[in-house]
Order: C-alpha cells, then sequence, then structure tokens
DNA sequence: GACTAAACCCAGTAAAATAGTCGGGTTTGT
DNA sequence: ACAAACCCGACTATTTTACTGGGTTTAGTC
C-alpha cells in the first residue's frame, strides 16, 4: 500500500463528504472550496472512487455526490486503494523467478507481510470513527480558540510526525 | 509518514546489510547486485542513513557498511524516516490558522493522529525481527521448490495486497 | 423550452518526486 | 603506487502529482 498525499487528499475529501451527506448530494465544488483541493483534481479522484463504489453521483442542478454505503462499512484502506493505483514494489513482480540466488522474493515476502499488516490496520478505521473523532476535535478547537495564543504548535512538529 | 517505493529500497537495502554484516562491512556493490538496485542510488541512500547514524562506514579497500547499532535498535520506521524527507501533508501548515471556518485544521488533526499510529507500528517492527522471519523464510522457500509448480501466486495478488 | 447547475470526460501541463547516470573526488589497505 | 571502496554534486529521464481548460451530458427550474 502507498501512502502519499493523494490518498489523503481522498480521504480528507471523503470526510467533508460524510460529515455534510446528511443535507443531500454535496458538491465537488464546495468540497474544493472548503478543503483547498482543486475542483478537476476532485474530479479525477471522484471518478475513481465511483468506479470503485465507494461513492455515488446525482446529476444535474442539486446534485453532487453521496456515500455508496454507510459511512461504517467504508475504511481509510479502501478509498486509499481506490484512488492511488498501485505500482509493484517488489522486483521480482510477485512472481518467483527473481534472480536464482537464495536472496530470491526476499522482497516479496518482506512487504507482502508489511502490508498486509498497514493494510489491515486502515481497514479497521472507518470514515465514520473519523467523523466522530472530527465532531468531538471540533469541540477542542472551540476551546482552543477560548485559550491564549502561545499553546500553538510548531510547524517541524506535525513535519517531522512521520 | 510516506510510504514508498523509496523507503522499501531502504528497508531492502538495510534487511540485505543486516543478513551479511557478521562478516565484516558490506560493500554497497554487493548490495546493488543482489538486490538490483543501482550503485548511486544506493549511495544517495545511505548518505542519508549514515547521517541518520543508522549505518557507519568504513573506507577503503575492505570497506563497506555496518549497523551503527543493534539490528534490535533499528527499526523499519527509523529507516523510512532517514530516507524519505517528509512533506506536509495538511494545507495548513501544522498551524492553526487555516481560512477561518470550523473546518480549520481537520487534516491536520486526521493526519497526525493517523501517522503517529502507523509510525508506532512501524517502530516497533525491528530489522532484528525482518531478519529473522527472513531466515526462516528461506526455508520456506526451499520447501517450496520442493512442490509442485501450479501453487505459484498470481500477479495481481501482490499488486491489489495494499 | 431555455437556462443553469451540476456531474462527467479528456487532453494537456507544470512541478515535484523517483530512480538513475556521470564524473569527479577522498580515504586507506595491500 | 594502486585499487577498492566511500563520498559528493550536478545532471537527466521517467513517473507521479496536482492542476487548467475545454467540452458533453443530465436534470431541475423558471
Amino acid at each position: 500500500m502507498r501512502l502519499t498525499t493523494k490518498g489523503r487528499f481522498a480521504v480528507t475529501a471523503m470526510l467533508d463528504l460524510a460529515l455534510r451527506e446528511s443535507n443531500g448530494p454535496v458538491t465537488l465544488a464546495g468540497i474544493s472550496e472548503r478543503q483547498s483541493i482543486s475542483l478537476s483534481y476532485l474530479e479525477q479522484l471522484f471518478g475513481k472512487l465511483r468506479r470503485a463504489s465507494l461513492v455515488e453521483s446525482v446529476r444535474g442542478p442539486g446534485g453532487g455526490y453521496t456515500l455508496a454505503k454507510d459511512a461504517e462499512a467504508i475504511s481509510v484502506a479502501d478509498i486509499i486503494v481506490a484512488v492511488d493505483e498501485p505500482v509493484d514494489a517488489t522486483q521480482c513482480g510477485g512472481r518467483e523467478n527473481c534472480l536464482g540466488t537464495n536472496q530470491r522474493c526476499m522482497t516479496h515476502d518482506l512487504w507482502t507481510s508489511l502490508n498486509t499488516t498497514i493494510f489491515d490496520y486502515l481497514s479497521k478505521v472507518s470514515l465514520a470513527s473519523l467523523v466522530n473523532s472530527q465532531r468531538t476535535k471540533d469541540v477542542n478547537v472551540l476551546q482552543d480558540q477560548r485559550e491564549a495564543r502561545p499553546s500553538r504548535r510548531s510547524r517541524s512538529e506535525s513535519i517531522t510526525g512521520l
């Protein structure tokens, strides 16, 4: 599984959608404004999300996107896999005929096991749980605003964090 | 934390190094041959790994690289962080002054928490554990070779795996 | 039925990251 | 002296990322 900014954009957009779809279909133009993602890039991403049956579209005025299934049934892994077309990380291409040493398929075995573990983890993080933690975060944000300013986070913290 | 093929190359190279350093320093030329990674690319990666104090170098003939600390003390996360200089995934740059709506820092909070969780997981996977599982895999590979061929994996399996 | 808001589609493209090349060094054991 | 190895910076090609701009459908509204 790749974990890039592309997947993060998709998860962010899906979270925005999940937070608002109770009011009917959500337009990409709205997501674009709120999350500062270009409309056409969102179109590309949602094309993939639709083909992966994670969202459904309603065309015409008043249209937009809704979740194709319950937010509990959509995982972060689903979203990332949908938009992040995978490349082959093993030099043997998943087959067993690497250069014929005892090292053959070393990376294959290593990465498939690491991958499945990370994938399993992200499969257990549902969009619904993100929505919930986001809603509680909103409260925290309001509390933060009542606090003094000096408690701001440094820029490097978020970067080196991982 | 980004999870790209670059980090995989680095982990693969470090695993190769860990498997062989008991015989003295391991040359990049050897890793290049065995793992099919270009020598100059390895030089770039090991420059970063050395500056991150994960490996030590011995110059001159008979030289090469050794682990700077015990294989138990080096995690997959250490390696990936060392070679994969991080980019900022949040549009607010880790600060709290996103476009002033109630959505501000949504992605910041989301990704820092997801990131730390994945980071924590990969921090617990040590190079030593990879070495061990690789050594047992070697046995499995030999067993596989005794089996008939039809049990080969499909290419798509390894790709869609994560 | 025209107008319009939206999804859809597609070709191109600039910037960045990836992966590698090249050509030179410097250090050090033999 | 020589050669093995690290070291380093600049350069290049390819791919991915993120975006621009053009169009086409679809469907609700006046």
